[in-house]
RNA sequence: GGUCGGGUGGCCGAGUGGCUAGGCAGAGGUCUGCAAAACCUUUUACAGCGGUUCGAACCCGCUCCUGACCUCCA
């Protein structure tokens, strides 16, 4: 289990050797969507991204614990402690219950994922199951003094943390800054310092989402839900802990300070952060209203989009960009992963049809520790896919019988594709050769190859035209004829 | 204002003190009934100005531009 694998740990700003704490265990938490609303493809980017995580750990032997949260409670629109909680602000103008709300945008980001072909965590607990977790874990904190009561919410005593611990260990902020520069928030009159936050919040009596507690009724602060739940499933203390970029000032910083306060550890060994999904360089955004919806980026409904494009290529496009980079979405630049994707993926259909030679030119041990040392470096997917394209080339020059490749390194070829291409990057055949359709293009194509035979170019062209119509193209080699779809 | 990033060829996007990233697009060729695919060859580059160095796109300084976070947000 002694791998090279290399991580670049926020905390650190360093790539650090990952050696988990109790190996072969791996605990791994990712901040998921809160469900008032579609996921747009920046948020499916994290996932994705973290897919890829999962996928490599999983592949290296590591028994991951993947625990990944929906958060269905305890959000507010606006400024702290004053603004609507969304959920209920979505069900008025829905007109539906909180909890259809959480159903409807849960299943909704469900179907997504299985479409991006993300392996579902093993935990994927919701704030509202784990209300007794999070009134504990204040409780523990407020008998810890790091919290205070009053009128009925509880607050984060971020001053007196500061004197024991470093509260901006993530972002590296001078404290001093910070409390000139933050904005004056709501609850100031009930806080004592200006950076305190809020465990739990003591509802107004229209407040639909509540439960009883220690302090009255109530529901819990934006932080503690991540905190209380990655304890339970994971241990005061486990390996990785991740989530988008724009959530590490904020929303860790705070899980940080709480997991601190509660049981005197550092919640996570690693963080890991990725970067956001842009569009003409600026960030992807629900309340910027340039957040594109995965169906419309499947169906081309965006004024953006020449056509729609598949899940497969757009996972794709995402993995060709390193997790910690911006990545700028366009029409130009989705049309270009499709076409490599397609690239990929029909070299990956060829390896069934390779004909082995006695002697080989090729040099696969190399090309599979490069594929390896990329993912070590702290989950390169762009350098992988690079040498994936190599791959790519051997597997396509075999089939035209310009390389020579032994039985053995066929295997070997095969065994490099799925493990990284299955595997890892979690990408797929879309169209089946063996299907009923697949079956059904077989007795086309050889109806077209009669024809041929018989140099009648008319039907045969014809076949061929109409094929590529409706999104069928056939391509003509030495070996016969093979198809894809467009 | 503070913190942290980034500026790479037509586009997306890696990387590094000296060795082709890769994909897409463009050009030429091979193959082919034609086409497509595939294969071969190939053009376009590291924001600007200084400095360190035998050598810098990569290190340092300055300038310009730009992004994220600092308020819920993946």
């Amino acid at each position: 289990m002694d791998s090279n694998l290399y991580i670049y740990n926020t905390l650190s700003r360093t790539k650090e050797k990952f050696e988990p704490l109790h190996p072969p265990l791996v605990g791994l938490y990712v901040c998921g969507p809160t469900v008032y609303s579609d996921v747009h493809l920046g948020n499916c980017r994290t996932f994705v991204m973290f897919d890829l995580i999962y996928r490599y750990l999983l592949h290296l032997g590591y028994k991951v614990r993947y625990v990944r949260n929906i958060t269905d409670a305890g959000h507010l629109e606006g400024d702290m402690d004053e603004g609507d909680d969304k959920f209920a602000k979505k069900a008025r103008l829905e007109q539906l219950e909180p909890m259809e709300i959480v159903q409807k945008y849960t299943l909704g980001f469900h179907d997504v994922m299985r479409l991006f072909n993300a392996l579902p965590p093993g935990i994927e607990p919701t704030a509202t199951g784990h209300i007794i977790e999070q009134i504990e874990m204040v409780k523990q904190i407020l008998n810890n003094g790091y919290a205070y009561e009053v009128n009925g919410t509880v607050y984060f005593d971020v001053e007196k943390y500061c004197k024991e611990f470093n509260y901006t260990i993530l972002t590296n902020r001078q404290l001093d800054d910070l409390l000139e520069n933050t904005r004056e928030l709501g609850g100031q009159n009930e806080k004592r310092g200006r950076l305190d936050f809020a465990l739990w919040i003591k509802a107004k009596p229209e407040h639909i989402m509540q439960w009883p507690s220690p302090w009255g009724t109530g529901f819990p602060g934006w932080h503690i839900e991540c905190s209380a739940m990655s304890s339970k499933y994971l241990g005061n203390s486990f390996d990785i802990h991740g989530g988008g970029m724009d959530l590490a000032a904020t929303h860790h910083t705070n899980e940080i300070a709480q997991s601190q306060a509660c049981n005197h550890v550092q919640p996570a060994k690693y963080w890991m952060h990725t970067n956001m999904l842009t569009v003409n360089g600026t960030r992807m955004s629900k309340t910027k209203g340039n957040g594109f919806l995965p169906h419309e980026l499947f169906t081309g409904s965006h004024e953006l989009l020449s056509r729609g494009y598949s899940p497969m290529s757009v996972r794709f496009f995402m993995l060709q960009a390193h997790y910690r980079s911006t990545l700028d979405f366009s029409n130009e630049a989705l049309e270009a992963s499709d076409k490599g994707f397609k690239r990929l993926i029909n070299a990956y259909g060829l390896l069934e049809k390779l004909n082995p030679s006695q002697k080989s030119d090729i040099d696969l041990k190399s090309l599979t520790e490069r594929c390896y040392a990329a993912m070590n470096d702290d989950f390169n997917s762009p350098v992988l896919i690079a040498e994936l394209f190599e791959a790519v080339h051997i597997i396509n020059s075999v089939y035209d019988r310009k390389t020579a490749a032994t039985a053995a390194d066929i295997e070997a070829l095969k065994k490099l594709m799925d493990d990284f291409v299955i595997g890892v990057l979690g990408l797929k055949e879309e169209s089946n050769q063996s299907d009923d359709m697949g079956k059904l293009l077989d007795f086309i194509i050889n109806l077209r190859s009669e024809a041929k035979v018989n140099k009648d170019y008319a039907t045969s062209d014809k076949i061929r035209i109409g094929l590529n119509s409706i999104g069928i193209q056939l391509k003509d080699n030495k070996e016969g004829t093979t198809w894809n779809k467009i």
